[in-house]
DNA sequence: GTCTATGCAAACCCTTTGCAGCCAT
DNA sequence: ATGGCTGCAAAGGGTTTGCATAGAC
């Protein structure tokens, strides 16, 4: 795959691509680092932090900020939206059309020159349908039921 | 103004109301103590996280999570949308008519329900579009420049 | 008077950073 | 060989929590 431009392709990073590639889910970087340790046992947190950022700024991964403060990496470059589950978190991909937006006009935008937007959905995912989860708090704690 | 069943309406709490509905920002915890502390100067940081969140829960406010990974908070409950600048992180409101989007259809979901969607725009505020601001990063550091 | 709200400080959690040694090129 | 990578541990920054006291009802 093309390398950048003094970007090593070390087996850590290469590890780190293939997990995200791979990943249904959107992982957060302690996800990743339970995987990667699985193939790199002494893999630590900070490679993974560093590489994440890294990939994100070579453009070879995606990021978003979840609404529980973590933030999610997503291996699929590909134009598609994203659905989060209310009770857990949990983000879902939706490869549709392009949604079209009509952006405001700039006497509409209180002086910001609007460059773009972002688009997601919210829902519920089949794990929390199916178990009449409890809702949880809608920032931290437990991920130990994920 | 319609307090919810216990809850007291509590000085600060009335003062944090206050302060939201009147900032044209849309500030973060922190400016909420530091405006709240003009007021009521013994004000603990603590007491602030709780009643936003208490507001939140109330629907008296609303919240948003910032990709600077920081809260805001919004005292306007009218519907509008908002816009995110790419530089500095700064919240604008824009007061625009609803925007229709399409909902992805049931089988288009991946197995979520779809129950809603999230609208933002990113831009450049006006601050930033003068002073030609040196871009800053996406989280965290520097809240010195705000 | 009761029961919630507050202040203070410590705990928590995610993320970043410093540094000495390792490894891809 | 060399300059970027890694592990480890500690620091950072935002948010939450425990507990004794103050304050709303």
């Amino acid at each position: 795959m093309a390398a950048a431009p003094d970007l090593r392709m070390t087996r850590h990073r290469r590890c780190i691509l293939d997990c995200l590639r791979r990943s249904e889910e959107h992982p957060t970087a302690d996800q990743v680092h339970r995987l990667l340790r699985r193939r790199l046992p002494r893999t630590s947190l900070a490679t993974v932090y560093r590489n994440l950022e890294l990939l994100c700024e070579r453009g070879l991964i995606r990021r978003m900020d979840g609404p529980d403060g973590r933030r999610h990496y997503d291996g699929d470059l590909e134009h598609h939206y994203h659905v989060v589950c209310e009770r857990c978190g949990r983000v879902g991909d939706l490869h549709v059309e392009p949604i079209a937006v009509r952006d405001p006009r700039p006497r509409e935008a209180e002086g910001f020159e609007i460059t773009g937007h972002r688009l997601e959905f919210t829902g519920i995912c089949p794990q929390c349908k199916s178990t009449q989860a409890r809702r949880r708090s809608p920032r931290r704690h437990s991920t130990k039921e994920a």
